[in-house]
DNA sequence: TTGTCGGCCGATCGCCGACAA
DNA sequence: TTGTCGGCGATCGGCCGACAA
């Protein structure tokens, strides 16, 4: 995954270190995001110093969550220790350092968290007027109705299609065709955040930032077999 | 899974061996079954003499496919060899040893292949006469026209609902309702065969034997997002 | 400007008897 | 006896403008 698009993608809050960062690792920030992998109850808080060996991102290739695998060294700091940041974690999306980069973004981009007539009803995507003006590709307002096929491609790189019209009394963007097919391909749910991106070149990228789902398993969703039909 | 209702499910040929007995374990037949897990050539064919340590009767969660677990401890027999079994492998539905036990079989069972209408069409399923009158509970034929609601349990357990109803010109036995739901989350195909059991107390029970897949994973089926939508 | 709703049209699902193998 | 077919009614998906927030 491309550095711009993570960092599209990721929570606004993210920060990647670099490697060679001398940063500290927090236990109880990881354990947080695996309740349950806790081998025991943890010690009382502590802070490892460690070195950054290593940053690898990516997006997992069914759901396009973003993650970040970074590989720590533990050892002292040469320089003077600065102060510790207590959010830091490893192989999160949360992950932070001590000196963040600032990033140039390399592209536009808008999110819109999905209503429930975004993700439940008639298979539509209410475009917001920011988007379509400055995101998409400008529609021709000379036909009647103005109507245009968009191809985005997802983080992985898999390319997806839909139909964008201007529509409706009062006029406005929705995206229709092959909109409920991503909905029901990603499992979407109101809530979510999709990513509408553009590069220089045109390039169109769609990328999510899921809620956080109670419980991330849903019960009995592994086994159609306990939903027993219906007379 | 009930050692019956495994026998019942597995192909005719299989036999299980008992713990103990002294077996000949051959490469070549395991290999067959895994083809992508060939680690190198293998070396000319040949039997290694085990002994059965323990045998475990499963059924997959999802395909409710039937396999055997048959642990083997390697070493020569005691007793003078017998003939070896070329047929020998191990975690198979082939599995087979020198000696299969005579099985009492504890329930009355009934077997069709599917036809492409049984599988595709209208989701029903034609009952040949002989199921009907011999595993299903008699319908009340004074009713018109004469249908029941039937429960059956697959492998693991989980209950399916079927509607069973006798009509037509001329009159057939058919499963309804219920039918295409099982169908699609069992993922059969035409040549698949069902198995319906009824036990002495009246329960029901459907198992599935499948013709072999080839290939095994279907090309892109990991992945919808390589199937963008036509326009 | 945009979220939600009801209308409605077309596609699909699935129950049916007819008919022939 | 039973496999396949065409018919057709019910259901569902999904595109639409209306309307109000």
């Amino acid at each position: 995954v491309d550095r711009d698009v993570w960092l599209a993608c990721a929570v606004p809050l993210s920060r990647l270190p670099t490697v060679g960062a001398e940063v500290y690792y927090f236990p109880h920030g990881h354990a947080e995001q695996c309740p349950a992998h806790l081998p025991a109850p943890l010690p009382a808080p502590h802070l490892f110093p460690c070195t950054v060996t290593h940053v690898t991102l990516g997006a997992d290739d069914k759901t396009n969550e973003v993650f970040a695998k970074i590989s720590l060294s533990p050892g002292p700091h040469r320089g003077g220790p600065s102060r510790p940041d207590p959010t830091s974690t490893s192989t999160s999306t949360t992950a932070s350092d001590n000196s963040p980069p600032q990033e140039t973004i390399m592209l536009s981009y808008f999110t819109k968290e999905l209503t429930l007539s975004d993700a439940n009803n008639g298979g539509g995507f209410s475009v917001p007027r920011y988007c379509a003006d400055h995101i998409f590709p400008t529609l021709d307002f000379d036909a009647d109705p103005p109507v245009q096929n968009l191809v985005m491609s997802d983080t992985r790189g898999n390319p997806w299609q839909f139909r964008h019209i201007y529509r409706g009394t009062p006029r406005r963007h929705l995206l229709t065709t092959g909109w409920s097919r991503f909905v029901n391909a990603k499992l979407l749910v109101a809530g979510d955040i999709v990513v509408f991106m553009r590069r220089a070149n045109g390039d169109l990228i769609v990328g999510l930032r899921r809620t956080p789902r109670y419980p991330l398993v849903f019960p009995g969703a592994a086994d159609p077999d306990h939903q027993p039909q219906a007379p």
